[in-house]
Order: structure tokens, then sequence, then C-alpha cells
DNA sequence: CGAAATTGCTTTAAGCCTAAAATGTTTCCG
DNA sequence: CGGAAACATTTTAGGCTTAAAGCAATTTCG
């Protein structure tokens, strides 16, 4: 190995500041098991929220939204929070509307802006659901100690803060 | 207070064998959290896949699940991995032969089986995407230390066994 | 003021996804 | 053998989701 890639090498192994093909196994199993944990708890409540409301998961996730702002709010809003595309919740507020839980109005000093509340149905319906909604997710964490949850909260805690600061680095 | 209720509180603080009206806050907050989590990086993912590689996650998923198979999966295999319904996967292999992806083929012992591969175009492209997509999620999950990587991996390994278990006796 | 950029939302096109019913195949067993 | 059950897959109907383009209202700033 020639003198140059000695110095290359020791550069690479002190400050990290190159790329070797580094091994990333751990972090990629670590990412498959994180999805394979809300891929099944989020199928579980699915199913639930399906058998015993007849109610569609992005549903009773819009209206949780609304059921913590009893001034409703903004499509925005409600997009950034879900963590969903503008389009999608146009849809989403369409059929909720429809159904009769969602009202919705044009912003007196803003006409760009859409308004969404929960309707009195809608307030109604979700607070039934919600309460069995926190049963299911009790049950399924079950087998975690209080510690446990704590922990769980802690660590991912920082993982989100490490994805999102990833995720400004990219769009940077 | 009667004696008939005292007794019911007694043995629901000293057997937890009996619902009151419990707080779940927490489980619920955690579980709110792992999805913030999952769908932060997954958008990410997503949205790298498609600007790099013009390639959807579903189908990038799909590869990965035939990349460790050489001798090929069958539908109903690849269902269950990847954890979605018979009908979805359907749809994206059809796609995938399409675009010379996948190669099917019907089971000579059973007429019923579908065979999947990957062509060598699909398997070229695919590991060509898997390299960078390690990086990704290295860099998604950067910040956390060798220790907290271990520490969330047998974290949520309980999460998994404790939702499994959950669901099992719900279709009991 | 008034053009340009920004913002909030909707539309579009394409694909993803599910639950349930339907189709064809194999296995089980009486 | 032959019908019932189980299995693998596809089809269907409906809804979810995204990225990108489009439209209208508002804000910015020369």
């Amino acid at each position: 190995m020639s003198a140059v890639s000695d110095c290359i090498n020791m550069l690479d192994s002190e400050t990290k500041a190159v790329e070797t093909p580094e091994d990333h196994a751990e972090e990629l199993r670590l990412w498959l098991r994180l999805l394979t944990c809300t891929t099944l708890i989020e199928g579980e409540v699915r199913g639930r929220l399906r058998q015993r409301f007849d109610v569609t998961l992005p549903r009773f996730d819009l209206m949780a939204q609304l059921d913590r702002a009893p001034d409703g709010m903004t499509l925005s809003d409600v997009s950034k929070r879900m963590m969903v595309s503008n389009g999608n919740v146009t849809g989403l507020v369409e059929r909720l509307v429809e159904s009769g839980h969602l009202d919705r109005r044009t912003s007196e000093t803003d006409r760009r802006v859409q308004v969404i509340r929960l309707t009195k149905l809608g307030r109604a319906e979700f607070r039934r659901m919600a309460a069995e909604h926190e049963t299911w997710i009790a049950d399924l964490f079950a087998d975690l100690t209080p510690k446990d949850v704590r922990e769980l909260m802690r660590l991912l805690a920082k993982t989100k803060a490490s994805a999102q600061k990833s995720a400004g680095r990219r769009r940077a």
C-alpha cells in the first residue's frame, strides 16, 4: 500500500471526514424494524376502526387533529400536522363534509383560506371512537413497562431530531 | 362508597384484571411519536428515491425482498413479508414485469403459484439504488450513538412482540 | 401604485392500498 | 373416487396518496 493511501486511510479512520464503503447494516436493520412496528400497529388500528366504526384511519386521524382545535384549522395546518400532501387533505375533507362530520367555511379575512371544524355529530362520533382507540393502543403496547415507554419516547425524540436535521441538510 | 365497590376497586388496583377508566395517555403519545418518526423517514426516502432514480418506494421495497431470494418468491411470500394485501402485490408485480425488472412464471409443481424473480436489469438497478439508500438511512439516523441504536432495536423488538400478541388476542 | 413573488387550495394523472368477492387449483378425507 | 375445504392469485370497487400544474388571493417591494 502506498504512502499516499496510508495517509488517506488514516484520515478516514481518525477524522471520519471521508466516506469509505462503511457498514451501515445496523441502521438499516433499525429502520426496517421501526417500519415493521409501525406497519403492524397501523394495520391493527385500521382494521379495528373499520370493524367497530366503519371508518378509515385517515378520516379518524383528521378528526383527531380537529378535536384538539375547537376554533378550527386551515387545510394547510391539517396538511402539515398530518404530514400529508395538500391535495390529499382536500379530498379527505370533501368526504367528511359530505358525511356531515365536518364544517367548512371560507375565512372572513383571507378568501384563500378554508377553515374546517368538527360538527356536533363529528365531535360526538370522534369522542366515542377515541375512547375505544385509546384502549387498543394501550393493549398493543401492554408488554412495555413504564420505563420502556419513557426510554422509547426519549430515543424516538432523538431519532426524530436526527431525521429532521438530515432532511434539512438535503433541502439546503 | 359501598362495600361492593370497595372490593371491586381493590381488585382493580391489585390485580389489574378489570378496566377502570385508566389513563393511557403515555402509550398514545408513544404511538404518535413512533408514527411521526416513521412517516418522516419514509417520506424522505420516498422523495430521494423518486428524485435520484425515478422509482417509487413500494417498487423498491418489493425489489429489496427479491434481492434476498435468488430463487424467487411466490406472491404470497412477498405479500406476507411486505405486510400488504395480496391484491396490492398483483398490481405492483404487473408494473415491474412490464418495466422489465421482474420475471414471473407459473410454478411447475403447482399451477396456482406464481414465482417472481429479479431480472438481470432489475438486480443491477436495485443494487445501484440500495447502495445509495443505505447511506441515506445512515444519515437519517446519524445522531444516534451505537448504544442508542442497540437500545432502540431492543425496545422495538419488544414492541413488535407486544403488538403481535395483542393482534393475536383479537383474532382469537 | 403595480408587477412579481408567495401563499392556500384544488385539480390532474398516476399509482398505491384495502377488503371482499370471484376464479382456478390442490389437498383432504369420508 | 368425489365433494368439501383450503389455498394462491386476480378482480372489483372504493378510497388514499403523491407530485406537479393551475388558479385565485394576498403580500412584498421597487
